[in-house]
DNA sequence: CCCCCCCC
């Protein structure tokens, strides 16, 4: 196996040999900070020389992560540079390269190659005698430039220029290597990354005491991480047109700063900005580079989640509400909005809100899938979303989960009824649910004390009280009071003390749950209730006044069915007589993996 | 240098 005899000391002098071919003789792998990506340094030779500071570009750590380049393997290396370090260090990164014979077969250090002081590059002069297996032309006496300039070199065959080694995404500037984002830091300068585009915002204005002026934001990202980079005034008139959502460009001389984490929702310590030195160029390679990334949170799991934290979500449309408007507190300016309720199958529902252009353009036919990333939480009926500013809004994305979820929906999802964060107390602290069987509750005297016992048991609906099940009440919002029929065609609200030509029809349901332990009457109001028979209460009420055998057919289509049941217990005391009344606070599905770890857990503690 | 993202 022939190596490029002298390869190593031409490219320290700026030369570029095409295609040189190279042995590995060690590589080590160089840890990076948390979130950077490994990096693999190697010891190269030409056969002639050594040489250490070479680096393998870290898209082409597969190669080391495979096993296909272990010690003596020949390679020939396909694309290439030579960047200069402080102190006039020159390091040879490999862009590209093809694995000519595995170290395995190779077996041995070809030649005895003499090993290059990083400090004290031999003269070009110093070319060992043998015949190099690459002619190229060499300059007579060419100092060691200072311009790293990649693929620029002594002027005696310029017909050997760059084309053959200049690819073309590789860009035109003076550049170092190509750092990863997750390495920037405000306390350096010279850095260039390869990065995709995720996100590019509108244009926007600002005018305030400071000024006024116009900027846009791009979200980046490459495999280590992701970084903001905003551009004003004059970077945007420069490269506002250029940047394309999906493409990768190299991004270099943008300043650095702490990124505001109130504002920001992407994971990135720093943000960077544009400025008047700003290099931004087309790669055309950037296929490796990751794409726009999630880390979607079950609808269920936000109650896990801070109001005013930001979460990736993706759930299908089931209800699109038409677009409506607010008028802000605080602009007192009127802006459209446009309410959605999403499921997914944990089989909560939540509602997401639109905004300004989202909320006008949505079309929500077909049940669409939507995927936010950063969208806004809120503690609004237990858990909402909104998607904020910063948010990125992606309907019908073409990624696995949302292929999923498409295939739940339509075979189970669409008929599914969903639980809620309603009724939750909405401080949502996320707590761990206290689970316990009936028998534990009458064994445990839970609710007896002063203060309620909430607990949480697994059910199944035994049977429900049809009787005076609903009743008319008072249309005002937030008043529930049972109005008095007049007669007349009026209801009178004594609470509110008014009469209404119309009311609401709100539940208040007498059930028995039952487990394998014993078997518990609850009370379930209006929303548990609606989630106990699948139907709003208003279409309910409206059934049972017209066709009763309709109405009895959904209280017998709702028992034998299995809940998680949330239920708040309390001793009440009425006419001297004392008795456990236990409020179903939520009724939800059972998750079974959750279900199968608390069984699990029960078991353990028999000691079997 | 923005950073408001609203309401119920």
């Amino acid at each position: 196996m022939k190596l490029s005899n002298n390869a190593i000391l031409q490219i320290l002098h700026e030369l570029t040999p095409e295609n040189p071919k190279f042995q590995v003789i060690n590589a080590k792998k160089i840890e990076s900070a948390a979130n950077s990506v490994d990096r693999y340094r190697l010891l190269l030779s030409d056969g002639d020389y050594l040489y250490s500071h070479v680096m393998l570009a870290a898209q082409l750590n597969r190669f080391m992560e495979s096993n296909e380049i272990t010690n003596y393997a020949v390679i020939e290396v396909t694309k290439y540079m030579c960047n200069k370090l402080a102190g006039d260090k020159r390091v040879i990164i490999i862009l590209d390269l093809k694995v000519l014979a595995s170290g395995a077969d190779v077996g041995e250090k070809i030649g005895n190659p003499t090993v290059i002081n990083p400090s004290e590059i031999p003269p070009l002069s110093s070319i060992k005698e043998d015949v190099p297996e690459q002619k190229v032309s060499l300059p007579t006496s060419k100092p060691l430039a200072t311009n790293n300039h990649f693929g620029k070199f002594g002027g005696s065959n310029p017909e050997n220029n760059n084309q053959k080694l200049s690819k073309p995404s590789t860009p035109s500037t003076p550049s170092s290597r190509v750092h990863s984002i997750a390495s920037l830091t405000p306390y350096q300068n010279r850095w260039r990354i390869r990065a995709r585009v995720t996100f590019k915002s509108n244009i926007r204005t600002w005018s305030n005491s400071k000024g006024e002026g116009k900027l846009f934001n791009v979200n980046l990202i490459d495999e280590s991480g992701e970084i903001r980079c905003t551009g004003f005034n004059e970077q945007l008139d420069k490269f506002y047109d250029m940047l394309e959502v999906n493409k990768v460009y190299y991004f270099s001389k943008c300043s650095l700063k702490t990124a505001n984490k109130q504002y920001s929702t992407l994971k990135c310590d720093y943000e960077m900005t544009m400025n008047a030195e700003t290099i931004i160029e087309p790669c055309n390679d950037g296929a490796d580079l990751p794409s726009l990334t999630f880390e979607f949170v079950k609808i269920s799991e936000l109650d896990k989640f801070k109001p005013n934290s930001n979460v990736d979500i993706v759930g299908i449309v089931k209800v699109c509400n038409d677009v409506s408007s607010v008028v802000s507190k605080q602009t007192q300016k009127e802006i459209v909005k446009r309410d959605l309720q999403l499921v997914d199958q944990s089989g909560v529902a939540v509602n997401l809100t639109l905004w300004g252009d989202d909320a006008t353009k949505f079309d929500g036919q077909g049940f669409p899938v939507i995927a936010v990333k950063g969208a806004r939480v809120s503690d609004f009926n237990g858990r909402s979303l909104s998607v904020s500013g910063s948010s990125q809004l992606i309907v019908n994305p073409g990624i696995p989960e949302a292929f999923t979820l498409r295939g739940w929906f339509e075979n189970e999802g669409r008929d599914h009824h969903f639980s809620t964060f309603q009724g939750d107390g909405g401080s949502g602290a996320g707590h761990s649910p206290n689970y316990k069987t009936f028998i534990q509750v009458k064994n445990e005297n839970l609710g007896q004390g002063e203060k309620a016992d909430y607990y949480t048991a697994k059910g199944t609906v035994m049977f429900i009280k049809k009787d005076n099940c609903m009743y008319q009440a008072c249309p005002t919002a937030d008043c529930n009071k049972k109005l008095v029929d007049q007669g007349n065609g009026h209801y009178r609200c004594e609470k509110c003390n008014r009469e209404f030509p119309n009311y609401k029809w709100r539940m208040i349901l007498n059930a028995n749950v039952a487990d394998h332990t014993d078997n518990q009457w609850i009370t379930c109001f209006q929303e548990s209730a609606e989630a106990l028979l699948g139907i709003p209460a208003d279409d309910l009420g409206e059934m049972r006044e017209k066709d009763e055998s309709q109405f009895d057919r959904v209280i017998n289509e709702a028992l034998f069915k299995n809940y998680l049941f949330k239920l708040r217990a309390k001793v009440e005391t009425y006419n001297d007589e004392s008795r456990l009344k236990t409020v179903c606070m939520a009724a939800n599905p059972v998750n079974y993996i959750d279900y199968g770890n608390l069984l699990l857990e029960r078991l353990s503690q028999l000691g079997i």
